[in-house]
DNA sequence: AAGGGCCTCAACCGCTATAGA
DNA sequence: CTCTATAGCGGTTGAGGCCCT
């Protein structure tokens, strides 16, 4: 089937846009409101293609648009968001108030990869010189299952749970593992731990008794906001990234249930000598 | 001053997801 | 259920500016 163009090819203007066609757009959209981009560009009085008025809005004139440097913080979020979701760049961007998609692609792009390449991490993998001797590959791990896992997770356990709030605690509780493994008689807050109690399945998606009542089991409010931007080892948060890679592979499966990641998880704590197991 | 290479980022392309008729 | 239109996403491109020789 011949897909149907997005707009007709006769007299279609392309590349970067004039002060003039921003105002045409700006003016249209005060009036009419985002939407109807097919037909946009003829009532405004644009030679576009309705697609490249949509980005054009989303991208650059967007009132709420924050234009500028990066800040320190900002790096921050995005390195570490990155590590967790990949190239997940709209879900990084809702993250950032007033950075769009596009934006923090473009600055990853150019700084921010090179500045952990600067630093002797890879920025794919985030992995340095291989300090923990973590191997993803002999696991068959995949490339960015993490976000996939979150969404289904926060789906099916937490309707109404905090995306950000679900990422900060499972990137937290990377950490909890390196105090774990000094004291292992401590595993109440492992992320096997953490995973089981995620995936009972007694527990129905939308009841009262649901995932973020759990969460109140395992961590204070504190400790949570605590956990989110407490990401310094990255040969833990690979161990971690590898496990919800790997969570994110087997979903896909007919059979599938988050059952199924415990037990991989259990087995691969075993096989690893990693000291998650010892919770009830 | 010239020009070649590099960098940045706006814009485009191709694709998938979703809504609604 | 199918089809179409639209929205949204991630990857890629290329114009223009900057820097270095």
């Amino acid at each position: 089937m011949v897909r149907t163009p997005c707009c007709k090819e006769e007299g279609i203007k392309k590349g970067a846009w004039t002060p003039e066609e921003d105002q045409k757009l700006i003016a249209y959209l005060q009036l009419h409101g985002e939407g109807g981009w097919r037909t946009l560009p003829e009532k405004a009085g644009l030679k576009r293609c309705g697609k490249s008025c949509r980005l054009r809005w989303a991208n650059y004139l967007r009132p709420d648009i924050k234009r500028g440097e990066f800040t320190p913080e900002e790096d921050d979020a995005i390195i570490k968001l990155h590590a967790l979701m990949g190239n997940k760049w709209a879900a990084i961007a809702n993250s950032l108030a007033g950075r769009t998609d596009n934006d923090i692609k473009n600055y990853w792009n150019t700084n921010l990869k090179k500045r952990l390449k600067q630093k002797g991490l890879d920025p794919i993998t985030y992995k340095p010189n291989n300090p923990t001797g973590f191997e993803p590959a002999n696991h068959k791990l995949g490339s960015s299952g993490s976000a996939r896992l979150l969404n289904r997770v926060a789906k099916k356990y937490a309707v109404d749970v905090n995306r950000d709030l679900l990422t900060g605690i499972i990137i937290g509780n990377s950490t909890i593992i390196a105090d774990d493994s000094q004291n292992s008689s401590d595993t109440e807050h492992s992320t096997s731990t953490l995973l089981k109690t995620v995936a009972k399945p007694s527990v129905p998606a939308t009841s009262p008794g649901s995932f973020s009542d759990d969460l109140d089991v395992f961590f204070s409010n504190e400790e949570i906001s605590d956990m989110y931007m407490n990401v310094d080892n990255v040969g833990l948060m690979e161990e971690l990234k590898g496990i919800l890679s790997y969570a994110g592979d087997i979903k896909d499966s007919p059979e599938y249930n988050v059952s199924d990641e415990m037990e991989f998880l259990d087995s691969w704590n075993e096989e690893d000598g990693l000291d998650l197991e010892n919770c009830s």
